[in-house]
DNA sequence: TTGTTTCATTGCAATATTACGATTAATAAG
DNA sequence: CTTATTAATCGTAATATTGCAATGAAACAA
């Protein structure tokens, strides 16, 4: 099939899973870092910092815009990326609170 | 293609892809979580729980194992998964330093 | 032994993802 | 106008992922 179920799991999980898909390319990985590094947003310099083809970058751009994780603005020709904070804060408390679940301090068989 | 190009990026870089996709399915999240909740930790239970098929479930229980993210136990003829918590730890620190990179106080063009 | 239970593995079909060449659209420069 | 430059989109090939029926393997019960 190759077709997530999405509709047997809950909102929670399949938005966790949504986020988790971004982060799940090195290339998106490295757009993002990038992205942070610089203070004046990047754009057709991610083609050459990061060694794809431009149209695999622009793909990469369109998926993390989808989530909201990044904005882009036009400016002339070229287009300007950076970080959508505000979306990038609530993701990290969507994560965050999942990775933060191991309250337990019983034993157990493994 | 639909191959990905490892060999262009950083290990970190590819280990956070890795770790990522690990959650990047809904089922992997709520088996996850369903690990977290119980203390005995439970292995058939899984299949009832989620609503997936008996050999789907192995799957996902089998690439959370290799990721280390959870270990097997067998006892008699079933099977007791429980959270690797050092793997685990591993991976939130690892992710964490990747979230919180955002450091800049600066505006940008966006 | 023969069944039963529990889980892993195999094999396959449907769909998704990754990557890029070719093209297009929009702006800027001449 | 024409010609770059920049980035999005289209089309396509290669590969990966998801899901399950069928089967296999191991432990247990009778």
């Amino acid at each position: 099939m190759g077709l997530t179920k999405t509709e047997i799991f809950s909102e929670q999980q399949n938005e966790i899973a949504v986020f988790a898909k971004a982060f799940a390319h090195p290339a998106r990985v490295a757009i993002l870092q990038h992205l942070f590094k610089m203070d004046n947003c990047v754009c057709g310099d991610l083609v050459i910092e990061i060694g794809l083809a431009q149209p695999t970058i622009s793909q990469h751009l369109k998926e993390l815009k989808q989530l909201g994780l990044i904005k882009g603005n036009i400016e002339g020709t070229s287009v300007c990326y950076c970080i959508d904070r505000e979306n990038w804060n609530r993701m990290k408390k969507l994560l965050n609170e999942f990775f933060d679940q191991d309250i337990s301090t019983s034993g157990n068989c493994c």
